[in-house]
DNA sequence: CGTTACATGATATAGTATAACACTACAAGT
DNA sequence: ACTTGTAGTGTTATACTATATCATGTAACG
């Protein structure tokens, strides 16, 4: 097990194990406060995504479930996703048709994205606030919003340094 | 042929003949100043986006173009869509897969969008500020943003009317 | 126990998108 | 006019993403 501090996340190194472990921890808790069943399939899918760090697609995650003996057809991962996708521990990427953990489990938010198109690593900031953006808009046309995406596509600290190498 | 006449768009009533004529016309010149080849597939599909006015699924436009006469296939269909984007005559709409066409062809800007949930309407605000919510950020992680998607979901003011009724 | 509600397994199919190759149209240069 | 290069279109095939449906299993509650 790696104590180290490797791949990119918020495009910073940091402890891995500890965001992988303190994601499942969260999850737990917040499903045993509600009520919610965090049966082994769906577990299983968080720590895939908390694990790869970055947003996978549903056929990526199958795969994976069928290594660890889950079952192999799509309907398995989409429910444990819209599962995770529903009470917030994970969300989905629309520009990449791909998923990826929630970096602020538990906590209420409209996430915001940044998403590196060189090599898909994510990073989610806390954004409540595109409401700014188009609030007024919406305001001045009656148009009622009950959530927002944000997503921005550029390049990571990592790739753009790879570029002047 | 409609003389309502409102706003350049939004879920209001406008004029829809305008819309559309003033959509081609402004691709057209955009494309002579720029040396762009507005085609005869390229042109039809922009004028179908503009007529329907809201978002439209490639297939729904392989369709139509078929009815036209023109060629049926996929990538009939994607390539067209690719060019208008591309030069901005149309945006994708990441949340439904589906394209629309441009509010205001021809000038420099990151769109916003409200998406009504029940009759797919689309309303296209100007946005630019989704830096405001990301720059931060951004600058803090050092990802280089290159472009922002911003697409709200909600009920636009024609249908929030009707549950009322 | 039996019923209810939710979760999973499995098959089939729908919907979205692109790769690859052949062919055409047209502009540029000779 | 001829040729050559570039961009666009037609077509086939296939990959990727997602959901409907029905059957089976299982835990909780009376």
């Amino acid at each position: 097990m790696t104590t180290d501090i490797s791949t990119p996340l918020g495009f910073e190194r940091h402890d891995h194990v500890h965001c992988v472990d303190h994601g499942l921890l969260a999850a737990e808790q917040h499903c045993a406060e509600k009520g919610l069943r965090l049966t082994p399939v769906r577990r299983k899918v968080l720590e895939l995504l908390l694990q790869e760090h970055r947003a996978l697609g549903a056929y990526a995650i199958l795969e994976l479930l069928r290594k660890a003996g889950f079952g192999s057809q799509p309907p398995v991962a989409y429910r444990a996703l819209d599962f995770l996708v529903e009470h917030g521990f994970a969300h989905k990427i629309e520009r990449l048709n791909a998923f990826v953990a929630c970096s602020y489990p538990g906590e209420k938010h409209s996430p915001a994205f940044m998403i590196c198109r060189n090599c898909e690593a994510i990073a989610e900031a806390q954004s409540a606030s595109a409401k700014g953006v188009l609030g007024a808009a919406a305001r001045a046309s009656g148009f009622q919003i009950e959530k927002t995406m944000v997503e921005a596509e550029g390049l990571c600290p990592s790739c753009m340094n790879q570029r002047g190498t």
